[in-house]
RNA sequence: GGGGUAGUAGGGUAGCCUGGUCCAUCCUAGAGCGUUUGGGACGCUUUGACGGCGGUUCGAAUCCGCCCUACCCCA
């Protein structure tokens, strides 16, 4: 090897590949000079686009796309106090109109409920409003005093989808908690990202929450990412701006809530759990690109060559998928290069020699070559397409079923952590108990009544006390 | 929350302690020309920088102050 200064940093130094691939792949630029806000490039800002755009299909079914200020009043976002309280040290203020002192200080929003709420107090009239079922996609400012990382955490989240139900009754707000959790599953399915679904503990719950269910996800490292919540509000909120309803018989009753949001940690999970060594590696279904068509060209054969990639491009693009005829003057080598870090799934060689038998080389970005014919190419992509997004499912479920552990005791439980595990173990729930297990591991309980085919629903005893626990997710978050 | 290290062209570095020819070097960077082309081609020409603001000085990448940003480690 004389030349391996094109290579990334090596996928099992997960931190310093993260940071290379965001700028070698055209994710994001770090170099915006504002800490915690980072730059979309257009290669990123398709994935984004994509990946939202799948979200945005889910949630049509049954929800309705809105849009809401990004400027709070300061009374109005003052109004709930656990809210206040779990927010006041993250928000940013807006005091002045040009060099003129506000009356009112407006917050940029860190979460709009407060943004929201106040209307629908003027929209929710009786039982017939309801349910009511808004969404929508936008950023929000947060000012975070740890250590900021793209797409991870950062100052402004630019694109925070959320949405925010209104029911007449708990139980049916309850319902619609499963129904998001529901729909946040198929989402990431479709990402091919397994997710742990669990109820956060107590004192880990959204600001103003009964409870809070998360989605996590175990990154290369280990590490949980949480990339999608569920709130069950009750009526706290509708309490504060009154919501209210008038039910059938004529009285007026409080309204019961629910939000959920997912950010584009959701794009970051994406990259981070299937990428590899050499770059990212993109499920077919939100791929910018999701097949390249390479020509080799040589000699008198370059006009032959081409005029027959631009027949393939032309059928394939007719078929419906995302297609790229990459006719830079670039050796095919370093083409292939290329698309292999920006992730794209299928490749097509076409050459002389493929002419000549009336085939196309197809290289999947797993590695794997298959010679197909031209004349059947449409199916045969369209194949080699489900191929690839079953093979990413299936190896992203392996990391994961591979990464969780069962703990029977606080001292395994902090070994398998080292390790880079996460670990199950049953917990009685007890506070005291759950600060013993975080102090002992350096780790964090990520949650309760675990809904997941890697985890079984066993009974036992709390590592911490000895009494009867419930399986309980414990993990190094980011 | 606490601590540490760093910022020089598209990217990577040297120079800084001890201020001094308009300022070096490497590359997969950019621009141009030519020869090339089944897994990162080669040759030649060329462009371009001292994180920001202020101070000291005849003179600052270098010394002083403040700020911004990044990365790493430990609660």
């Amino acid at each position: 090897m004389d030349d391996d200064a094109g290579a990334l940093p090596l996928k099992e130094d997960f931190s310093a590949w993260y940071n290379e691939i965001l700028w070698r792949a055209e994710i994001m630029d770090v170099r915006y000079p504002v800490k915690g806000l980072y730059v979309w490039y257009p290669y990123g800002f398709a994935i984004r686009k994509f990946v939202y755009q799948r979200l945005r299909d889910l949630l049509d079914r049954d929800h309705q796309e809105t849009l809401f200020p990004l400027l709070i009043p300061e009374q109005e976002f003052m109004k709930e106090a656990e809210h206040i309280k779990g927010f006041e040290d993250e928000v940013y203020w807006v005091t002045h109109g040009g060099t003129t002192p506000l009356d009112v200080k407006l917050a940029l929003r860190p979460t709009s409920e407060t943004a929201i709420y106040p209307m629908y107090a003027l929209w929710v009239r009786s039982h017939a409003d309801l349910p009511m079922k808004y969404y929508q996609i936008v950023n929000t400012f947060r000012y975070e005093t740890k250590q900021t990382r793209p797409l991870i955490r950062l100052r402004e989240i630019t694109s925070f989808k959320e949405a925010h139900t209104v029911h007449a009754t708990w139980e049916e707000a309850s319902e619609q908690v499963e129904e998001a959790i529901r729909l946040y599953r198929e989402f990431y399915n479709g990402l091919c990202i397994p997710t742990l679904v669990s109820k956060r503990p107590d004192w880990d719950k959204f600001p103003g929450a009964d409870y809070t269910i998360a989605v996590d996800a175990i990154m290369p490292n280990g590490k949980t990412l949480q990339i999608g919540t569920v709130h069950h509000l009750a009526d706290h909120f509708s309490r504060t701006f009154n919501i209210t309803y008038e039910d059938k018989n004529g009285e007026q009753k409080f309204g019961q809530q629910t939000c959920y949001g997912i950010s584009e940690r959701s794009i970051a999970a994406l990259i981070s759990i299937h990428g590899d060594d050499k770059g990212l590696i993109l499920p077919p279904s939100v791929a910018t690109l999701q097949v390249v068509i390479v020509p080799i060209t040589i000699g008198k054969r370059h006009e032959d060559v081409m005029t027959a990639a631009r027949k393939l491009h032309t059928e394939l693009t007719a078929a419906g998928f995302r297609v790229k005829l990459d006719s830079r003057d670039m050796r095919p080598g370093a083409k292939y290069y290329w698309w292999e870090l920006r992730g794209v799934p299928l490749r097509l060689e076409l050459g002389p020699r493929d002419l000549d038998a009336g085939k196309v080389m197809a290289v999947n970005r797993i590695g794997r070559k298959t010679s197909i014919d031209l004349s059947t190419v449409t199916e045969d992509v369209s194949r080699l397409l489900s191929e690839i997004t079953d093979a990413l499912r299936t190896r992203a479920e392996d990391h994961t079923r591979s990464h969780l552990c069962c703990a029977p005791s606080l001292d395994v439980l902090k070994v398998k952590l080292d390790e880079g595990k996460v670990g199950v173990v049953q917990w009685c729930q007890e506070k005291r108990c759950a600060d013993r297990i975080e102090e002992h591991t350096n780790a964090s309980i990520l949650g309760t009544d675990v809904r997941s085919q890697y985890v079984p629903e066993t009974e036992g005893i709390c590592i911490g006390c000895g009494n009867p626990g419930k399986p309980t997710l414990v993990g190094r978050a980011y």
